[in-house]
DNA sequence: TCAATTTGACGTATATTTGCGTCCAAATAA
DNA sequence: TTATTTGGACGCAAATATACGTCAAATTGA
């Protein structure tokens, strides 16, 4: 019997985690890093900025918005994508929580 | 110069994302977790403070070891596990980068 | 109105990850 | 020696992720 276990471990772990796996795509980063850089939303096929069919980067991009990381808003038949600077401080905050955790400064072997 | 600039950025996306795929299990948090709180190296099974079966355990150990984050001292018939700590910095290093890349200080939504 | 454009929804095929059982080698205890 | 403990190697099956083709709805221009 092969089932999905994650559910057993504690809230904080699962959400660490789940935030590791968003990010776990160099496509998904990509699509954050140029949406950063371009300091704006931008219109359309963000799938030329990628190696990767449009449908495919379409399906990243609703990834990034289901997990909040990015917006995107209606204009006629086009969609402009941004940021959500909030929830990427949060993740941010999030990740840098579980990293500092591993206390490695002091670290000893015995 | 052998490649050009587009290949090294997407091979630091790679790389990127490849570490955070790594995080991206609570099982292997918390083995990381377990083993910094330890401040030590631990004798043995790993499995216990999992809700996940030896053999499942070992694997995620397996990894962590490959992707050097970890290391195993055979000891008679068990194994010493502890952090590498040179590879959490930089792991941490990494990640930071990408991160704070995400400069959204002054994002604005135009 | 009608055709073209854009993009999300849906389905599907393949690849990868996850969880675990089984077996085996090495060290140790009896 | 033999039995036991420990943990790695290997392989299987289920779950999930990835990539993309196709289709339909919505908007826009002719």
């Amino acid at each position: 019997m092969v089932q999905s276990k994650t559910d057993l471990f504690d809230e904080e772990l699962k959400t660490q985690a789940a935030w590791f796996k968003v990010l776990a795509h160099p496509a998904r980063l990509k699509i954050l890093q140029y949406l950063s850089e371009a300091n704006s939303c931008i219109t359309g096929d963000l799938s030329e900025e990628l190696p990767l069919g449009r449908t495919t980067v379409n399906q990243h991009i609703k990834e990034l918005k289901e997990a909040g990381l990015i917006q995107g808003h209606i204009e006629g038949v086009r969609t402009k994508y941004c940021l959500n600077p909030e929830k990427i401080t949060e993740v941010k905050s999030i990740i840098e929580q579980f990293l500092s955790g591993l206390n490695v400064g002091d670290y000893e072997c015995k």
